[in-house]
This record gives C-alpha cells, sequence and structure tokens, in this order.
DNA sequence: AGATGAATACTTGTATACAAGTATCCTAAC
DNA sequence: GTTAGGATACTTGTATACAAGTATTCATCT
C-alpha cells in the first residue's frame, strides 16, 4: 500500500516518527476500524521495525486521543463526526483568543509572512501541489497563533496540530478530485483573514472565521459521513 | 533527597511514570535548573535504572513543553510567570467554554459530585492534608470540564493538568506554611462555583471566576517571584 | 601559542533479550 | 457437555548491546 502521508515529509524523519506519521493517517482515515485492538508485537511485524520505535509512535498517539491503552494492546478511538467539530470548537476558541491579542499588537511583520504564504499556496494550485498546498494552509493558521508569542497557545496548538494536518491534507485532496475551483475561494478566504489582521477589523475577523470555519468544517464532515468520499480522499492521487 | 511528588500517588506507577512525576517537580520547583542539559545516560545514572524508563519520561516532559530536545540531551525549558499567566489563560478559556456549555444542560448529576469532593475538601483540611486538598481541587474543575462530553476538551485540559497539578500542590503547600486560614477562602470560592453551575447564574460565575483565578493565581505569582517562597514550597513538611 | 587531525568519549535510535503478568488453549476429570 | 487446572502463547516494562553520529580531548606540527 502506498504511504498515506506525503514522504516528503519524513525526509530526515526517525523510524518511530514514519510509523506515527502512516499509523495516524490510517486511524484518521479508517483504514484501520475503530475499536481495533493493536499490539507492539503486531505492529512491529506488519512494519518491519523493532519494538522500539513502535512504542514511540503508540505513546505518541495515545497522547494525541487517536489510541486508548488497555493492559494488553491499544484500541483505536478514531476521529467521528462529533470530533471534528470538537476540533474547530478547539480552533475557534484559540484563533478567537489569537485575534483578541492581536488587536493590541503591531502586526508589520506578520502580515508580510502571511502575504508571503498566500504568494506560495497560489502557486502551490497552479502546479496541482494539493500535499502542499496543505501544508502552506496550516502553516499560514500556525505563523497567526505562534505570533503572539503565548506558549501555551502554541502548546495547545501543537496538539492537535497533527490530526488537524491529517484532516486537511484528506479535504484537499478531496477537493482535487471533486471540484478544483474550491481552492480559489480558500485563498480568497485567507486573503480576507490577513486583511482583518493588518486592519484590525474585528467585524471582518469575524466575517473570515464564519466564511473559512463553515468552509473546510463542511467539507471535511463530509467527507467523514460518507464512506464512498472517505475512500476517494484516501486514495486520490498525489500530483507532483 | 525526599521526594517531591506525593508517593501514595505513584503507587502502581511504573518506573518510567514515577520518573516524569519527579523530574516535573524538580523542573517547576527549579530545583534543575532552567537552561540545564539532561541526557539519557546522566539522569539513568541518577535514578538507578535504564535508559528506557528515562527515555519514556524525557518523551513526555517534551510534550508538556518542559524541556526541548536538543541533537544531544534535552534543554530545561522551566516555567516563568509569563508561563503560569498563560496557563491561567488558557484554563479561563477552557472553563468559559464548558460554563456556556453548561448553561444548556442539566447539571442534577454534576451538582452531586461537586458537593461530595467540596466535603472531601473540608475533611482534607481537617485533616491537614494538604496534597489530598489539591488533588481534590484538581479533581473538582476537571470534573466540571468532562462534565460536558467534549473529548478534545477534556484532551486539552489533560496537557496542561501534569503542570497544574505541581503549581496547585506547591501553592498549596505553601499556604499551610504561610497561612492556613487560605483553605476556607478557597473552599468558599468552590461553594460559589457550585452554586453559580446549579442555578445557571452567568453573573455568579463571572464573579466565582475572579474570585477563584484572582486568588490562584496570584498566590502561584507570588511563589515564583521569590526564591524563598520557592524554596519553602519546595521542602514544605507534608502531614499525613 | 594556535591549528589540525586522530583518538576517545559521549550522545541517541534501534535491536534484542528477559521477567512478570495476562489471556487462550487443551486435556483430564466429572 | 461442562468445568477446572496446567501448559502455552501472548502482552508490556525494562535491561542491555550495538551502530551511527557528534562533541571533546590530546598530541603533534607550525
Amino acid at each position: 500500500m502506498k504511504a498515506l502521508y506525503p514522504e516528503k515529509r519524513l525526509v530526515n524523519a526517525s523510524m518511530g516518527a514514519r510509523v506515527v506519521a502512516e499509523l495516524r493517517m490510517r486511524i484518521i482515515t479508517k483504514a484501520i476500524k475503530d475499536e481495533t485492538v493493536l499490539t507492539e508485537n503486531q505492529l512491529a511485524k506488519e512494519f518491519q521495525v523493532s519494538r522500539s520505535p513502535i512504542r514511540e509512535a503508540l505513546r505518541t498517539l495515545t497522547t494525541e486521543n487517536l489510541v486508548r491503552p488497555e493492559r494488553m494492546g491499544v484500541v483505536v478511538v478514531g476521529i467521528s463526526e462529533k470530533d471534528i467539530e470538537e476540533i474547530y470548537d478547539i480552533r475557534l476558541m484559540v484563533e478567537s483568543f489569537v485575534f483578541e491579542r492581536l488587536l493590541h499588537k503591531d502586526n508589520g511583520k506578520l502580515v508580510g509572512e502571511l502575504e508571503k504564504l498566500i504568494e506560495m499556496m497560489k502557486i502551490a494550485v497552479k502546479y496541482k501541489d494539493i500535499d502542499e498546498f496543505s501544508f502552506l494552509d496550516l502553516e499560514f493558521h500556525e505563523t497567526i497563533i505562534r505570533s503572539i508569542d503565548h506558549r501555551y497557545i502554541s502548546m495547545l496548538w501543537s496538539n492537535i496540530k497533527p490530526v488537524m494536518e491529517c484532516l486537511i491534507l484528506l479535504s484537499m485532496r478531496y477537493r482535487l478530485e471533486e471540484n478544483d475551483k474550491d481552492f480559489e475561494r480558500v485563498i480568497a478566504n485567507h486573503e480576507l483573514i490577513m486583511e482583518s489582521i493588518e486592519n484590525k477589523d474585528t467585524d471582518l475577523i469575524n466575517q473570515a472565521f464564519y466564511k473559512n470555519f463553515n468552509d473546510v468544517q463542511n467539507k471535511v464532515e463530509k467527507i467523514w459521513s460518507n464512506e464512498e468520499m472517505m475512500k476517494i480522499a484516501r486514495e486520490s492521487i498525489e500530483f507532483k
């Protein structure tokens, strides 16, 4: 089976990091079904490695609430539609907090950085590099979040980021298959967010939130409620 | 050196869990100073175990943002006053979200559970079991947070909880040394929170927040700005 | 005194072994 | 056919070994 997580993002990764990236994608796409019991020995055999990197990977997935450790083995918890709603609850909560802080802060540098990222997103669309587009999307939001220099908000973001990353990757892959004009609207939403930060416009920020979250969340939930769409998202071709 | 973390909370804990509890307390109390470099072999020798449980512990501390992994060893990041403020930012954000949800939810069971915990807190004060009081305080808040059945909010809480736990333990130990009438006020604050949940009283909730956070945060920050107070918090006698 | 290169000592990632505990299977007895 | 106990197979936590990479130390040369 072709790796679900983009290989070029794992160039210098340890074996443990590689295993966790692959397992995370399988769990989220339900290639591994919920309630499945996974053991260290079983996974070590499957990935042809020792238990050491598997242990690392399972510890990480436990922290991310994707698996639940039992006395023997871990149980796959996975992601439901409700969980996706909840992730967006957290995201909204975090980004609201961040934007509130940004209202009292000089934003020149941040806006420059965001402009750059938007330009790169446009180039990624032009060359149909959808995975790259997804990573840039996430980096856009991360750049905003980290700009307020709040260590615990950054940590909170880091905790939900791996699952966010997978959800975005999968939903963007799906978009390519279905309606690639979506990307223009996603980029427009990001430009709106950038402008609202630049102008410190509270109404515009709320509007940008509404558009971005409504768009992203609806699409992600649509995928998760439909087995066929899930399959397409899992197996869509990655343009290079 | 006497263990900083209460031994009775580690009865069935693995060696890795024991090591992480002890290291976390040392880092937070600055028994291990910020910027110190720790290596697996060094800690394995000190704790007289193999590198395996040390690896587990260092991975956990990395996730909790208390250490930063380097090419060789990890650098102690520790906790500053700013970080404590930020933890309370997160706490306020989380509990605000939770109380908003509780306004639209039946609370009978929750209130009963909170009443029980307050009774137990009173008993803990009576017998001067300050560590037990601290754990009950944390359980009180966790019970509220988990009552809305929001998996990602629970996860978020779990991520900041270990550090919260240490901060509360240390500040409560310090209170015992300085002014044990504080405990009556802490209990009164918790009763206020419970009543505000029971009556779904938004104004009362905000008032309870203001009192509780103002009280807890001021005390914690006072300790961290004073080396002598830090020493007292670290070394205070635990009544059994 | 300073620079350079080799030797040494350290690090971490991973493999493998072992002990202790738990779950499953099989056989014998009823 | 059912039950119980022993044997077997599995689990995880931890110890130890090894390889590869990095940092430090020391000796030699200029």
